[in-house]
DNA sequence: CTGAAAGCGCTTACAG
DNA sequence: CTGAAAGCGCTTACAG
């Protein structure tokens, strides 16, 4: 550790703290004990440590690791257990902050588990969301997160095959198990928020036609409007992307075929932003012209000029919540998938000024 | 591979399938050549196979391999090479989409050179730089990509006892390699753009002091319009987080103290999202009565209701171009820090409608 | 052209 | 309470 002041020691000392990080044989030598007792030892949970060695042994050996800064070499424990304590990750994008707050949460929880992920873009095309997770397998990750899921299960039926276990967020796929926002309900609270202001011509940017979050935000909407006996035409619910140009091209053909509606349902915040852009576009104002709605309650929806009234999901416990079932997975537990609620917020896009 | 219809051996079969990846023994079992002999085959280059072994024995070797679809162990490859092939990545926030789309860039470079990358949010708390960065060692990375420094170097410093390679992104800092935006240039850029529309009592919405973004970004702006014989007040150059709460914030105290400046410098997209909405808060319409002009270009910029001029900057080949310089870096090359070209894209909300 | 050995750093029964 | 051995899957000189 400390310094000789020779260069060309100091260029050795260097080259050696670089590359001899302090090993289990190590520690070994230094206190005259065997490697195994001392990987015993670092390993036992404080109240069975009695069994890995004597008193004084342990405590030896523990102040030895400390002061060395000893940390296990994770590939020659992966290699040996056969677990590399290693989950992999498969977004659309992580530029999406939708995704990256889910991944956040994932991340968090895999922390506090001892887990460390690996995240990876697969922007919802098939053929990578088939190599990205062979590259995974490759990398001997001990469970998979897929917050891309297409809603035709074809794909995870094959990853199951792999017998690594998986659980997905964000999107759910029947018979497998999820963590996702209960979509259905979202859609039905932002139709409730436009009944109550008395809105019966409305329209929805719905999203892509392969993700459950479009299709269940748009499905509970419309059942609901439907409830009310209110039918949404078809050509008043119109596909797009998941961000703020998507919603901005869906919303401009909207309006170009027709007059506009009164409101707007726009699965996804970034869209809704494309739509609020549309509508300026078109020289109407958004919250009093047109109402918009949008979904998840990402940070930018308050403060925006128009602030936008929405659908908050649990983007961070989504990832949480995904990696504690994956942990139970993997465990072999049995477990369930859950919907987590969401919550309408209110604000000038759909009250008006 | 395929299934056998009776339910005991199903279960076997798959877990067979799931516990075991092929490895080299089995290839070399398969193939009645020693171990060694595959090895040397699968990693020789195309043009020096010959040397690894006779055509024929190549010709099986990669053709059961293939068949089989083996997958070298990277953990057994890690241990015995002493290479993880690991290139750990920190950043502020990746839910913030400059780090976000920054990171891609890193990513996708990293695969281009058979390398994975693991992330981790930092928050920009120096407790958690640091152990985030230990734990990147503890995971044995080859090197490291620092998207979150703080202008004063300590903590590299340290970093650079431990004897890993790393380079900075996003923010530089003097003395260690970094690939950034040259962000002097891009603040001189949003002054002549200010300039140029007439504008003399002008504000920076300036971020994070110990940002080398929000200060270059602000050194570059002030220093033009000192060049122009104006000189940008104290007063008007208010810090701030990088995210539109932040810019709303920051905003809000300027307008609070006095007249509103006729234009405003946001060093980053998301503030000057915050600014555009307190400006209206206040009556202001952005682009007419006060001119915003923004720094990165993200998505957003151009699909707001009003477009945000804005300064481009080059993320995600900061990130491409930092993962590079790494790579230079771990195969001992001499390495120069890059300062990649900044791009005014002038949008309604300086040039009003 | 190919085999055999050693060893990366760890863990895990098994002895004693 | 502690040691010794075996082995996870790979790579790399070294023989022959």
């Amino acid at each position: 550790m400390s310094i000789t002041h020779m260069s060309g020691r100091i260029i050795t000392e260097v080259d050696t703290e670089k590359r001899s990080p302090v090993t289990l044989r190590m520690l070994a030598e230094q206190l005259n004990v065997h490697v195994s007792t001392v990987s015993r030892v670092l390993h036992a949970a404080p109240d069975e440590q009695l069994r890995a060695a004597s008193e004084a042994t342990v405590k030896r050996i523990k102040e030895l690791a400390d002061e060395l800064g000893y940390r296990p070499n994770p590939h020659a424990t992966s290699l040996r257990t056969r677990r590399s304590n290693l989950v992999g990750v498969l977004v659309p994008r992580l530029s999406d902050l939708v995704l990256a707050t889910i991944y956040e949460g994932i991340d968090e929880a895999a922390a506090e588990h001892g887990l460390s992920t690996f995240v990876t873009n697969t922007l919802d095309v098939p053929e990578s969301q088939r190599s990205r997770t062979e590259m995974m397998l490759g990398r001997r990750v001990d469970g998979i997160v897929f917050g891309d899921s297409y809603i035709d299960g074809t794909f995870l039926d094959w990853v199951t095959g792999k017998g690594v276990p998986f659980v997905l967020v964000n999107r759910r796929v029947p018979g497998h198990p999820s963590v996702t926002c209960d979509d259905r309900l979202g859609g039905r609270l932002a139709a409730e928020h436009l009944l109550e202001l008395g809105h019966t011509d409305v329209a929805v940017i719905a999203g892509e036609p392969y993700a459950s979050t479009g299709i269940d935000r748009t499905g509970g909407f419309i059942d609901r409007y439907a409830q009310a006996g209110i039918t949404v035409r078809s050509n008043r619910v119109l596909q797009s992307h998941f961000d703020a140009h998507g919603g901005r091209a869906a919303t401009e053909q909207l309006l170009t075929q027709g007059p506009p509606p009164s409101a707007i349902f726009a699965v996804n915040d970034f869209a809704a932003i494309g739509t609020l852009g549309a509508l300026r576009d078109h020289g109407l104002r958004a919250g009093n012209d047109v109402a918009v709605i949008g979904y998840n309650d990402t940070p930018l929806a308050a403060e925006l000029p128009v602030p936008l009234t929405t659908i908050r999901s649990p983007m961070h416990d989504m990832g949480r919540g995904g990696l504690t079932l994956l942990v139970q997975l993997m465990r072999g537990e049995p477990v369930e998938s859950r919907l987590l609620p969401p919550q309408l917020i209110a604000r000038t896009s759909t009250t008006g000024v």
